[in-house]
DNA sequence: AGTTTAATTCAAAAAAGTTCAAGTTAAATC
DNA sequence: GATTTAACTTGAACTTTTTTGAATTAAACT
């Protein structure tokens, strides 16, 4: 391939996806390491991109450091199988919450194609990716998490009270046997509450990881939702409650 | 093959596909490399192609230079300079608001001292970049406008109307001789004239070249407000209205 | 600590530049 | 009209430069 073709690819690949690993480029262009880092320089120099350590970031990639930390992040290839068969579940011309954080970020990209969808999120990199996708947004404002970069408190509540969703899809923590769903930080669950409450439907996602773990605040039942979830191992099956709705989002 | 026609040929593959190797053109004139290569470099010197290691790209293709976008806009300097001026105006303690765009945007390095400081913003990337700092940030949330990565609509407007700031710091497009502050688009200038509302002090942050200039839409008066900007050529000085409180912040 | 990613270095490979002999063409000569 | 010569084009052989991938060392992250 020509190096000129390449960069190109870089490039474009990095226009849609605004972050990217080393590795991935180099199965996108089927060279090595050390090309792709050549080419990294080369293109940062003429200032299409900004070099990362593991991969690269676009230009005008606001999001920095929080979106660097999902993509590369440990059981990124499970919730992106999770986020993928969430997003088939949103029907065209609907109002669907988002909820922020990592899991849920990665469905934008697939709900790029579906016709007059409207997103509300309170996850700020959540929005600016769906701006990119060319998705109508609507941020809940309110108190901004340093750590998680969701909007919070009660600026966020009232907003959130006067809308009403077809669908939200909201991460979790953890989940037990009991079917408490939970979440370590109080402000946090109360917003996770009361995305539930304002929806028709809710999904909740979480890897599978997660099942059977305890967290400080629970924001719901699980069989007010439908829990998405990766393939389980015996372990999470023994923890999940009876009366649940739960599915297997396949990856290969 | 004729060289006149060989190099038709060349040109025309090359309109088709933007980039192109020596070998395919050798495969489709049926001639040497070493052909190829002189033929470029004729092709070259007569400005129809560019050559890369490898083959050629069309001269005509822009989207390389495109990436050329290492654009800090056109001010950035003045935008820069403004901005600090203006961020010495802020007091420990207090609630400030900061508008969405780009000059208020560089306020945010120089607010990262102040003690006890929270902001209000409806800009993604001010909020972002505020976080960044450690500064404690709130987000006016709402429809976000895909060009200015603002929070717009009744959502933002109602969120707004239940605070009350310090001082607002908001940026403008235009200022005529009448004391007009302008902005081209109505939404953004309904959440201006809120933001000016709120305060007890305001604050326009506007480089000296819009001075003079008219936009759509009228969101305030500048003699309800402090203008801060960048040093005033003579022509501006001309445009600027009477009963005015104006600051150039001086930079080198 | 240990693991992953980046920078550096070097040899192999690929491509570009260079040179030259053979082939073409066209005008000039016989 | 045929032959010669000069100008030009072409393809191959060779050298130089650029690019590439692997190995090693250094740095960064968890």
């Amino acid at each position: 391939m020509l190096t000129e073709k390449r960069q190109r690819v870089i490039e474009k690949y990095l226009d849609e996806h605004d972050l990217c690993q080393v590795i991935e480029l180099c199965h996108l262009t089927q060279t090595s390491e050390s090309t792709i880092r050549r080419d990294l320089i080369q293109l940062e120099k003429a200032g299409v991109l900004t070099r990362v350590h593991g991969g690269a970031r676009s230009i005008r990639d606001f999001s920095r450091d929080v979106s660097q930390h999902v993509r590369f992040g440990r059981n990124h290839q499970a919730k992106i199988a999770i986020a993928r068969y969430a997003a088939h579940k949103v029907q065209p011309g609907s109002y669907i919450f988002i909820d922020a954080g990592t899991t849920t970020y990665e469905m934008v990209p697939f709900l790029a194609q579906i016709r007059d969808l409207t997103i509300v999120t309170n996850g700020l990199e959540t929005a600016l990716c769906a701006l990119g996708h060319q998705i109508e947004t609507i941020l809940i404002g309110g108190r901004i998490k340093a750590d998680t970069h969701a909007g919070v408190g009660t600026f966020a509540l009232k907003q959130l009270a006067t809308m009403n969703f077809t669908a939200s899809f909201i991460g979790a923590n953890g989940l037990d046997v009991q079917g408490h769903l939970m979440t370590p930080e109080p402000e946090e669950a109360a917003i996770k509450a009361a995305e539930m409450a304002q929806a028709q439907t809710t999904y909740i996602l979480m890897d599978a990881s997660k099942i059977g773990e305890r967290h400080f605040v629970t924001f719901g039942q699980a069989n007010q939702a439908t829990i998405v979830t990766s393939q389980l191992s015996q372990a999470a099956k023994a923890a999940i409650p009876a009366d649940i709705r739960l599915e297997e989002a396949i990856y290969s």
